[in-house]
DNA sequence: AGGAAGATCTACT
DNA sequence: GTAGATCTTCCTA
């Protein structure tokens, strides 16, 4: 199993949120590990700043200055918010990880959720960082290197079709749409 | 002190 | 399916 290259990050947070789709999301407990597949995605580009509120501006313009193929994390409305930092070298931007099929330690998920239902584990944003047992102490983790307690592999190619929409809840959103799916999975989060 | 925030849960028409 | 309460952090006053 491979992590995937720094590089990768380091393009258009566009390309890289369809990018990331299909590919495998790698949390390290202690005594277990817990993996999912990236079945939806959201972009966050530097024309955002110019449309986010003053918290915001200030929260997102720390992408500027952490490397790419880091995790940024964010609390909102009491549930964290899993982001990996992508852009081309002395841009801005960052992919929201909004969904995951989950693959490994399933058993585990439910419990930290506790639900009952699969599909109810990962399939928003705030909800696969509490199955996943992500919080502000994984900020800044480096995806890239396998020793890391939160990694993302690579997978082979598979075939899918790439859906797209606006993005979830942003308030004025760009004229562009960034949300991105695999079209027909079942863990992709509800509202579209 | 107060409000707002790229969300979620619950309890209903 | 939709509305309303509630979640925690950080910012502005």
């Amino acid at each position: 199993m491979k992590t995937l290259p720094r590089f990768f990050y380091e393009r258009d947070p566009v390309r890289v949120a369809k990018d990331l789709l299909g590919k495998t999301l790698v949390r390290r407990l202690d005594h277990e590990i817990l993996s999912g597949r990236i079945v939806e995605t959201e972009a966050y580009i530097e024309n955002d700043i110019a449309s986010k509120t003053q918290a915001r501006r200030k929260l997102f313009s720390q992408l500027a200055f952490v490397g790419s193929g880091r995790t940024f994390i964010y609390m909102v409305h009491g549930n964290w918010l899993l982001n990996i930092i992508a852009h081309p070298k002395g841009s801005i931007g960052g992919v929201l990880i909004r969904a995951l099929e989950p693959i490994k330690g399933i058993e585990t998920m439910l419990q930290n959720r506790n639900v009952k239902d699969i599909h109810d584990l990962t399939n928003g944003p705030g909800k696969l960082t509490e199955a996943f047992a992500i919080t502000k102490d994984l900020n800044d983790t480096d995806v890239i290197n396998r020793n890391s307690e939160l990694v993302i592999n690579e997978e082979k190619r598979e075939n899918f079709e790439i859906g797209s929409s606006h993005r979830i809840g942003v308030k004025r959103d760009l004229p562009q749409e960034l949300r991105f799916f695999i079209k027909g999975n079942k863990f992709v989060s509800k509202s579209s």
